[in-house]
DNA sequence: AAAATATCTGAGCTACTATTCAGGTTCTAC
DNA sequence: GTAGAACCTGAATAGTAGCTCAGATATTTT
């Protein structure tokens, strides 16, 4: 079935003439609908080809395996969001933290339940998420966010538990965000989620153990 | 390949004499092993026959379908460690909650780090994991500390941002549970996360903002 | 218009997969 | 010791998977 070993051919073509981009766009968007109809693991290469209206050898023009071709939807989607909402990131730089958490983590929400679909089996089902480039760079963002915070907040930490404590910011914010977005109870607005989850944050930071 | 749909026959003979005991227990032994060493798409119900040294058929006597297998395999593991940590778990309620929250994830994080091969694959690989009884078994005593650590934090909640509290702090407290058990970096120790993860807790039911 | 290149097709191959079932073996109860 | 239940076997069924490749079609270059 699978000869992950002889890796050997890891190179197709790219796409030049505006027909094969076309091509290239119609089996992402197979991809995403498929995946959301059947899940990863019953996502075929073949079914992908038939959802496009291509052949199945089509495919492997453009993707070395079926790895690369839902790899490349996640990055096509997240790095054009990411695009699009590069305005309001910059800008958000200025402001004073707590409200700058705030919106980004909005826009992170927003981000996920636009594509609630596809990010629930995205995130539940597709195995090595960590490896694709797009998620990679969110999650860098949000480390520079949690480094500032920790910075304003003064004196302390030390080395040690600052690296604690950032791994512990990235990995539940991470969660909460995921959570908010996906699983929220429907009682529950993202609106006070978030401002509740902002409140987790701000008094972590501002906490003071009695003696260490 | 599958047949969902036509679900049927669920039921399967239970063990009852001594050696049909041992062969289900090997066949949970072998699944764990197919499991670390394949990943759960690798993973065949041939591949765990093969390995337990039993027939293919055999594995059918017993279970009805390859995830009926795995998740017997993972009721079996946390219902036994969940029972061995019993006595120390009730002990812990009469604690003052920081210490009692800061013992009860010590358990938590040892038991996935005890696992940490399986529970690695079972964490990002096994789909539909919430519908597994032992997951829910544990994530309820976590809402029980949540709940318990909110009411005596004081006046602050109102029934709204109550239920938003909880339910941040269980998706963020599983998150950091698994993160501290399965992706700790090397230069980090499971003590000093664990008490920072405390000092998350107790600086957000500390924390009083300024204004609602 | 011919040659070169890019694109696309789909039958076909191999390697699995989950699951069944007819029949054999071993145990337990009478 | 014999009937019947429990247990176990493994060839067989029917299906899907990923992926290749020889060749057809379309576009671009010369």
């Amino acid at each position: 079935m699978k000869k992950r070993q002889t890796k050997g051919n890891t190179k197709r073509r790219a796409p030049v003439q505006g027909r094969a981009k076309k091509t290239v766009q119609s089996i992402l968007e197979a991809t995403a609908q498929v995946l959301v109809k059947e899940g990863y693991a019953k996502t075929s290469t073949n079914k992908i080809a038939a959802r496009a209206g291509v052949s199945i050898g089509t495919i492997y023009e453009y993707f070395p395996d079926k790895d690369a071709v839902v790899a490349a939807l996640l990055n096509s989607i997240v790095f054009e969001t990411v695009k699009r909402l590069q305005g309001r990131m910059a800008s958000l730089i200025q402001e004073p933290l707590p409200l700058a958490a705030k919106q980004w983590l909005h826009a992170a929400v927003d981000l996920l339940g636009e594509h609630a679909g596809l990010a629930r089996v995205v995130v539940e089902q597709i195995p090595r998420l960590q490896e694709i480039a797009a998620v990679q760079m969110i999650e860098k963002q949000m480390l520079a966010f949690a480094r500032q915070m920790a910075v304003e907040s003064g004196e302390r930490y030390n080395r040690s538990n600052l690296d604690a404590g950032m791994f512990l910011v990235v990995t539940m914010v991470r969660a909460a965000v995921i959570g908010i977005a996906l699983e929220r109870p429907s009682h529950l607005s993202a609106e006070e989620l978030i401002d509740e989850l902002v409140n987790v944050m701000v008094g972590y930071y501002n906490y003071r153990p009695l003696r260490r």
